[in-house]
DNA sequence: CTGCTTATCGCAAATCATCGCAATAGTCCC
DNA sequence: GGGACTATTGCGATGATTTGCGATAAGCAG
């Protein structure tokens, strides 16, 4: 009960969405299952075709966007550059970067849900705030 | 005195510090100071190699970093991918970009600064506000 | 002005992420 | 189980960004 439903497997639940469940795609899933944090999409194509080379690393990258699209994994950006992907049903959170020592602190999305409630009255903006993270100093950075 | 200090001009400043200026870097200067908005490093270099084709775009791309280290402009990440830059001279403020029409907003930082007073007593950790967008949907699009 | 040090440049090659397309293979329905 | 429909794959190609390296030239001292 906690994140599955019972009678119905992720298999069953893809293919009701007209979706297709292969063993890419399987593949992805679980490396997703494994990895415990957030991990990079080249990360993942690296780790499977370590396994199974015949699998295209394009093959890892259109799965990332369709499980998101199912609703299965997450993206956030984390640092500068790289897109870092996770699964969906770990509870949501916010990201603290560190710019100079690089190092990612999560926080409870209740620090945050009062600029999110700012920006929706003032803005009418309904932000994400798990999506980005944000950027600065840390603790141990600081001067 | 609003961003230039008299007698010491951006070329003094630079060498000052013990890097030059070349044509390339004051290139790239200009098309920043040109560009109103936050501009890719692939469009100032194209921009540049309209006129001096010689130029190549790896020096853009390592310009722009050296002028961000010495302190002369600065780097957002708006959406998901590309790096924006503009010049650090110009008033800093918030982003928030829409994830389903793309476009972006600025706001001023005073309405992101409680969350960064609270990241600072709660977390001790220096949040920079100003450096990535916050990802959601905007008012148009909001259903 | 001349020579010296070394920051910076241009070029070539490597990476990362994406895309178009023809071939493949899940699914559904009989 | 067999066949049709089409989502998905692998591959090759492309665009954007980064890196290594030898060549160039900016800035300083004499």
């Amino acid at each position: 009960m906690k994140t599955a439903r019972r009678g119905a497997n992720v298999g069953d639940e893809i293919r009701a969405k007209g979706r297709r469940m292969t063993v890419q795609r399987r593949l992805v899933l679980d490396a997703l299952g494994r990895a415990r944090h957030h991990t990079t999409a080249d990360e993942i194509a690296r780790q499977i075709r370590a396994h199974y080379p015949q699998i295209d690393p394009s093959t890892v990258y259109r799965n990332l966007e369709t499980l998101e699209e199912l609703g299965y994994v997450t993206h956030t950006h984390l640092d500068d550059r790289v897109t870092r992907w996770h699964r969906a049903d770990v509870e949501r959170h916010g990201h603290l970067v560190c710019r100079s020592c690089g190092t990612e602190q999560e926080i409870p999305l209740r620090l945050l849900e009062p600029l999110a409630r700012r920006l929706q009255a003032e803005q009418r903006f309904r932000a994400d705030l798990a999506h980005s993270a944000i950027v600065g100093i840390c603790r141990e950075c600081a001067p």
